[in-house]
DNA sequence: CATGCATACTCGTATAGACGAGTGGGCAAG
DNA sequence: CTTGCCCACTCGTCTATACGAGTATGCATG
């Protein structure tokens, strides 16, 4: 292990930039430049209180602002660590492609499979709800739905988090209402019920995780998530489906591609 | 103005809840109730201690909580406040379409007009550099290219920032090399040269800000990033050109169109 | 009336100390 | 050798205090 001093300097006593705030710049940097390796551990606070010679919460404040940003972890008990990039799924815009669907497997599992991870997906939920205000404006003005809502595993880590809203007079007593739809999904049975499918809508926005995000997704601090809301519709300019989904920002990136026309 | 304790409720002292995370639950909770509202006065420091009965620090502790979802952010010498959610800039997926470039103005400068606000575009820089790993890749092995820099700001607020990497062998010489590369930008120009669009791919991560982010965009803390790289083709196939795009993101919605076929 | 300063109130930074709780290694007992 | 406990080390939470610096308000002075 490669001594301390030679990792980090010292402070500018000089510099108006808070004490804390130059602590966090030398261990980003130190990351940054990989004097610090993805896993590995950081100092513990009592050792960067000795170099520093600084009181532990300052020192427990440089760690809060690089764990605000994502760079780093505590565990309660072992230290603090850099926090490894995990693998990122790909979401390409021709996910949804009727070639796709007449594979019959969902989209999810067979990218995850070719990514060669393990896919899971689980807390299906399946019933009739009033539609919020934002579903329902999507939907042309529709009171009651019916939502499916699931969660996305990979290899164990949640990492998506997903509700479609139907309109109940196209899903009611179909197999859309089930918990297995069958081969395709939705957007399989619902061409099936007559209602071909033109095109879809996607909103993305990004913001931090709300508390219950946080519990669902496991999010670690300093992780954002990828909110995408999904409209489809169907040929008559009908929207038959809506698809609100919240993603862990670390796992994925989306990937569009558009026309030059 | 109304009395704390009518808005805050007290602890619950069995709960293993941390304090700090119980009042940081009270005052979320409050805000999404509407009795704080959007850019209103949180209660004080000193007035949280009073109401707790807590340290400072543990009350401080529960803004740092807020402030890293993005709920809320502080003023030294002011207060602590409700972050009012910022008008939003949408990105719509044909905002690149040829008749748009046709009218001449560029697509922020169109939008925001539209959208009522006053749109600016500062700190262009124009120069030749050598490419990085990515860009290179993404450029087809390219070592030297152009990058065109510039930030975007809407009512003063930057809100974008923005790098344009193309090949030497096409940008040199021609306008493209110019501070103001003329009317429609330089996917007109481009064109001119003989380069015909073919079509687009675009790359949306989203992730918390570096520190050198926070500053060119001015970020609030708890506002992450969207990264989008957008590479555009010619009709023969070619990448001519990477755009590296930062956006503030409680500044955008992303918005999509997909074909279902 | 206008200016400017004093002052109270705000958050920012930092110290020092205390106890709790999770983790892991070593040592002693079986 | 295995089991189980102790202990050292780690981060988590909380208190109490101090001083600095930005903001706003009102009052005194000109």
């Amino acid at each position: 292990m490669t001594s301390l001093p030679s990792i980090l300097g010292g402070l500018d006593p000089t510099s108006d930039r808070a004490v804390f705030r130059q602590i966090a710049d030398q261990l980003r940097e130190a990351i940054d430049r990989g004097r610090f390796k993805e896993g590995e551990k950081l100092p513990s606070e009592a050792e960067l209180v000795e170099h520093y010679g600084v009181s532990r919460m300052t020192v427990r404040n440089s760690f809060s602002i690089l764990q605000g940003e994502g760079l780093v972890h505590a565990e309660h008990g072992r230290g603090v660590f850099v926090r490894p990039r995990p693998p990122v799924r790909r979401l390409a815009s021709d996910r949804f492609a009727r070639r796709h669907r007449e594979q019959g497997k969902s989209a999810f599992i067979v990218e995850a499979d070719a990514a060669g991870s393990h896919p899971t997906v689980d807390s299906l939920e399946v019933k009739e709800e009033k539609a919020g205000q934002d579903v329902s404006t999507r939907l042309g003005s529709v009171r009651r739905v019916l939502a499916r809502r699931r969660r996305y595993l990979l290899d164990g880590r949640p990492v998506e988090f997903a509700t479609s809203y139907l309109p109940l007079d196209i899903a009611r007593g179909t197999p859309i209402a089930e918990p297995n739809p069958g081969p395709g999904g939705i957007y399989a049975r619902l061409e099936e019920l007559g209602h071909q499918l033109d095109h879809f809508e996607e909103e993305i926005r990004a913001r931090m995780p709300t508390p219950s995000e946080v519990k669902t997704l496991r999010l670690a601090p300093g992780v954002p998530v990828i909110h995408l809301i999904r409209t489809a519709f169907d040929t008559a300019g009908r929207a038959v489906e809506v698809c609100d989904t919240v993603m862990a920002a670390d796992a994925y990136v989306l990937s569009y591609q558009l026309p030059a026309t």
